[in-house]
DNA sequence: CTTGACCTTGACGCTGGGTCAACCCTCCAT
DNA sequence: ATGGAGGGTTGACCCAGCGTCAAGGTCAAG
């Protein structure tokens, strides 16, 4: 008769492991000495090899009984599904490998390429860290949220950047987190932004469906106004002269203006 | 101001999930309503968002924080490693497989090929599969003990049986587990093992180490002695003749057999 | 008799949350 | 004002496959 150690010494495995086996029956409880410890013959051994053989070959403990059960048919498909599920893993790791990758490679945190090159078009132009770092949180919380849209979306700004008046608007922005709330300057980024909508106005690119959910934008323009001492009255200057929004600008409806 | 459940819409992630990330403090908890729900600004969902991207990357969620905090040398360096696990563990999985694949194609349930010819071999000449099975038993646990002298021990097995004695005694043995204690074919068996070990004697081919574990014989031989009712005789008689043991015989010392 | 090695049961830890359970809060319609 | 729907809250157990204490009983040897 052998105590528990020696079972698992000849099977290769741990007592705590056999233990185990008995918790979820996949080993019979044994019978027990006067002292209350298990005692094992040569069949548990047996089983115990065997049980080691199918787990070690990655077959799940939970499906390990139903195999030593089985006859060869329902062997060979329960293996095949087995091995389903190890290639389905290994797949998914491997993807995992290559998500990690491009993290390395340079996309930087939670951040296409696309958006990580507008940043760096806005630095160029002299726009403060700061300012930078406000922009790029909303933008990964868009890239998120709409990432089928977000190299389109960063597409226009690149276009918008192309005008004068825009890069004028950054500079002047670039600094404007610091303003306080009655900063003359913030009347003259007002002007710009105007100047700016109707031209957009005009040219028919307001009031197109973007795809983005209403209250994802208003999340985003409640940020920027927590963000900075003056944006509330920059939002306030630009709603009387009949605009409302800051991430998504419209035009408000006359009637709605009384 | 956001709810739990909407700062989760917009990371992408469940309800449970932040829950999880707070109580592992990878995300600060929030300041709480009247009510005392949670209350999350814009700057959580960034936050979540990142965690997210390093998680799907396959960043552990114990080493997201410092990665979070870390320069691009850390980070680098941190990447580096986490890629070495996921390799690891892909090429453990991929063992695995390969495991999995040899039990399929027929080393059935812990034998290796050898042993599944012996056992072959065995009934083709004629022997019941009751012994059959007890063979495999032990097969199975000198393969799990031994595995690297199991193809050199099956291989003097083989030759064994180009003895015709041989051939003979296992015919004898086939049916013998049904035996009563005291069937007298017990001394036709003890008559052709000595015979066996003394042309083995002469041959030198007795008392050379084995390199299997005394105690491991002894727990074959204890099955072998349960699992028949003659076997226990058939030892007594060859212990009376000077030979000691089944799984391994061996010659008694002369001053022993007093 | 003591020591050290081994045995017992029980419980917590890991990963990344899923899934109840039991109860609280707010809103809307009656 | 009340009742129900549909949110929210914390707390606790669940999955695999054991590892690793903890706290104590048992056994063989010196």
């Amino acid at each position: 008769m052998l105590t528990i150690s020696q079972l698992a010494t000849y099977a290769g495995v741990t007592v705590r492991a056999v233990r185990h086996y008995h918790r979820i029956r996949l080993l019979p409880e044994p019978g027990r000495d006067r002292s209350g410890y298990r005692t094992y013959d040569a069949g548990a051994v047996v089983r115990l090899i065997r049980i080691r053989t199918l787990a070690d070959a990655g077959v799940p403990l939970a499906r390990v009984q139903e195999l030593l059960d089985a006859g060869p048919e329902e062997f060979a498909g329960g293996v095949q599904e087995i091995d389903k599920d190890l290639r389905a893993e290994i797949r998914r790791l491997q993807g995992t490998r290559s998500r990690l990758a491009r993290l390395a490679a340079g996309e930087h945190l939670a951040l296409p390429q696309s958006v990580v090159d507008y940043l760096d078009r806005l630095r160029g132009l002299g726009v403060e860290e700061q300012y930078i770092d406000m922009e790029r949180d909303a933008w990964i919380m868009i890239a998120a949220q709409v990432p089928h849209l977000i190299d389109s979306v960063i597409a226009k700004k690149h276009e918008e950047l192309d005008d004068p008046d825009t890069v004028k608007l950054y500079s002047l922005l670039s600094g404007a987190l610091d303003w306080p709330a009655h900063d003359p300057r913030i009347v003259e980024v007002a002007d710009i932004m105007e100047r700016l909508m109707i031209r957009a106005v005009e040219a028919g690119e307001v009031g197109t469906e973007d795809g983005i959910d209403d209250r994802f934008v208003d999340l985003l323009d409640s940020t920027m106004v927590e963000s900075s001492p003056g944006a509330a009255r920059l939002l306030a200057i630009l709603e009387e002269r009949g605009w409302r929004g800051w991430t998504r600008i419209e035009r408000v409806p006359a009637e709605r203006l009384k």
